[in-house]
DNA sequence: TGCGGCCTACGACATTTGTAGTAGGAAGCG
DNA sequence: CGCTTCCTACTACAAATGTCGTAGGCCGCA
């Protein structure tokens, strides 16, 4: 079975996020982008958070040439939805409201983040076109 | 200085929700709200907890009658925050914009929260809030 | 053909987290 | 009073995480 998206330490999640970020790469290479980044690490770690990132199913690795290459078997969506989901969950039982709220009003999205928003937002009134009553929204309830 | 909001460990971040969820408590009370939720945890586990989070900084306890109670230090919009900020920088470099379209795509919202949506993303719209005018850019696309 | 590098497999160890047991004090009560 | 019941302070300990060091293999080159 597919691993748990959701739980993943620290550490691996900044090496996974290297692949991500850069494309497959060997443990040197990843040890390269960290340490660019102002990571220092030394080699074997790297070569411990990737192996161990292979053991829980994120990466996978193929030998071509003199050493391993790794890259990542899921995709950085699949791993922040499943983030997402563990903090609605610890923190509103679920609910997804207070974060995009939250979100948008905190964080500084450009106007053109703010357009394809409300785009989105368009084809989603569409949908779920049951109620239409406005009634004065409660912030929470 | 005030605590490192982001991280606290799930069990921890556990107790306090209960702590937002039901108000105040004894050790024993939270306890109990954890069983009633479904987590079987003993006595002292949820004690070493709340002690944890006291030296954290996180909830703040005062001996009326015979035990203590426990109440939060901060508020539940500030780890959400913090920690929407750390899932921002570790998957995104921090941009926003990602998540909160996914948020808004894969969780379900009710038109409700979609007309609160909508109507702060109309107040945004109007004042775009721009600390600094580093860059002027309004390009549809 | 032996040396200096790079590579991986293992093992090691300190910290942090999750979970709980025990000891000893205060309190109610029969 | 003496016992039962709570409560808190400590201590303990296994599992998970963060970080490496070492040993031994393969490779190109002086």
């Amino acid at each position: 079975m597919p691993p748990q998206e959701a739980d993943l330490p620290t550490a691996e999640l900044e090496v996974l996020k290297t692949l991500w970020d850069g494309g497959p790469a060997t443990v040197r290479q990843v040890m390269n982008r960290l340490h660019r980044r102002g990571r220092k690490v030394a080699y074997t770690t790297v070569l411990t958070f990737l192996t161990r990132l292979e053991q829980r199913g994120f990466v996978k690795s193929d030998k071509s040439g003199l050493a391993y290459i790794y890259r990542p078997k899921v995709t950085r969506e699949k791993v922040s939805k499943s983030r997402l989901r563990s903090l609605l969950e610890e923190l509103y039982d679920g609910a997804a409201a207070p974060l995009v709220l939250q979100l948008v009003r905190d964080e500084k999205l450009d106007p053109e983040d703010i357009d394809e928003l409300q785009r989105l937002i368009n084809t989603l009134d569409l949908k779920p076109r049951r109620s239409k009553k406005k009634k004065a929204g409660r912030s929470r309830s």
